[in-house]
DNA sequence: ATTATCTATAGATCTATAGATAATGC
DNA sequence: ATTATCTATAGATCTATAGATAATGC
């Protein structure tokens, strides 16, 4: 059953878009092609027509789905009121970021795996985080190297307190150190 | 070749000590039972023998793991001058966390990848995390909920420090990172 | 006799490929 | 005729188990 070209793209942009949420949600070796392309309603053995390897989807997933992160949140910046950095923090320690469904933020969710991975793998985490502190740099004050390294700061913090939400597993816990981390950041950084 | 029951809990601790590291160096997927009983020189199907399975252990080299960190962060503390805090920051972000050995902390190194693993694993990050918290606790100032709530936000930057230097495999970038929490961290926390 | 370890293998994955199928688009 | 997708499978893992082996320790 042939499908168009149009079609085919858009079959192609599905299995992005689910290899990303899915491995988010299961890590690089959580989940297998066939499983990937079970959710995109499509055959195991089309995927290779569309990608050389796991690898290279892996590669192409992470990196759009860093690239969504990075933009959703310069649009929470731009939707903010009086107070984008506020906003920002907010949006990126949300519950969305622990509801477990792959929506979260690919540095949290697989930044520890990402020095295991190909190099491609690597270098599309690389960029995605300069993406998201570009983003984070424009909601901060002062002189162009103290925002970026206040970003840099910033950004572990944020990374750090979802990556220990997750890990303990523990509703309670967890909700304390995403309150620490709020009420620290909203203190400590200038804005 | 049967051994004597001393030097069979010999073998017991070298595959927990010796897993410890690879799990940490390779993630929960990226090493087998075959490749760590090699590692402790031993065979494969001894390993049923020691553990009931390949879960038990991870959870028992696990626990392993960050009780040694939190026990070697309060000697550093304790044999730091006149500032622990910046000793224990010093420690905590040093070569060791970033040679690839699986010498660094469980935290960064696995714990993006304890929201998919069984209870027992989870819960062993619950309880590490909380030593090294106390640790930690006991170099900072302040009322115990203000060294409390202080603890994991400076827990949390550390722990994305490490996940994020890691990822970026640019040197030239994480010593960025590390220079920025570093500066960061001792500026901002009061000691 | 007991038991710690070893050899060998069953059973269940997972990645990647080969060849068949059928609808598109020149 | 081309090509996007499907069916089927090869080859390489990986966890766990069964049964054999041989040294310990009652």
């Amino acid at each position: 059953m042939r499908v168009s070209r149009e079609k085919a793209q858009e079959n192609r942009n599905r299995i992005v878009a689910v290899a990303g949420s899915l491995l988010r949600e299961k890590g690089f070796d959580g989940i297998g092609v066939a499983d990937i392309m079970k959710a995109a309603d499509l055959t195991h053995g089309g995927f290779y027509g569309h990608f050389k390897s796991k690898d290279e989807l892996a590669a192409l997933a992470c990196g759009e789905a860093l690239t969504r992160s990075a933009a959703r949140w310069s649009e929470v910046r731009d939707n903010a009121g009086t107070d984008p950095f506020k906003a920002m923090v907010a949006h990126y320690l949300s519950p969305r970021q622990f509801d477990g469904t792959g929506r979260g933020c690919a540095l949290v969710a697989l930044g520890a795996e990402a020095p295991r991975q190909p190099k491609a793998v690597r270098e599309v985490f690389r960029d995605g985080l300069a993406k998201l502190l570009d983003v984070l740099m424009s909601a901060l004050p002062g002189t162009k190297a103290a925002r970026r390294k206040k970003s840099l700061a910033v950004m572990a913090e944020l990374v750090g307190a979802g990556v220990l939400a997750r890990a303990v597993d523990d509703p309670v816990l967890a909700e304390e150190i995403l309150d620490a981390v709020r009420h620290d950041l909203l203190t400590r950084v200038d804005r």
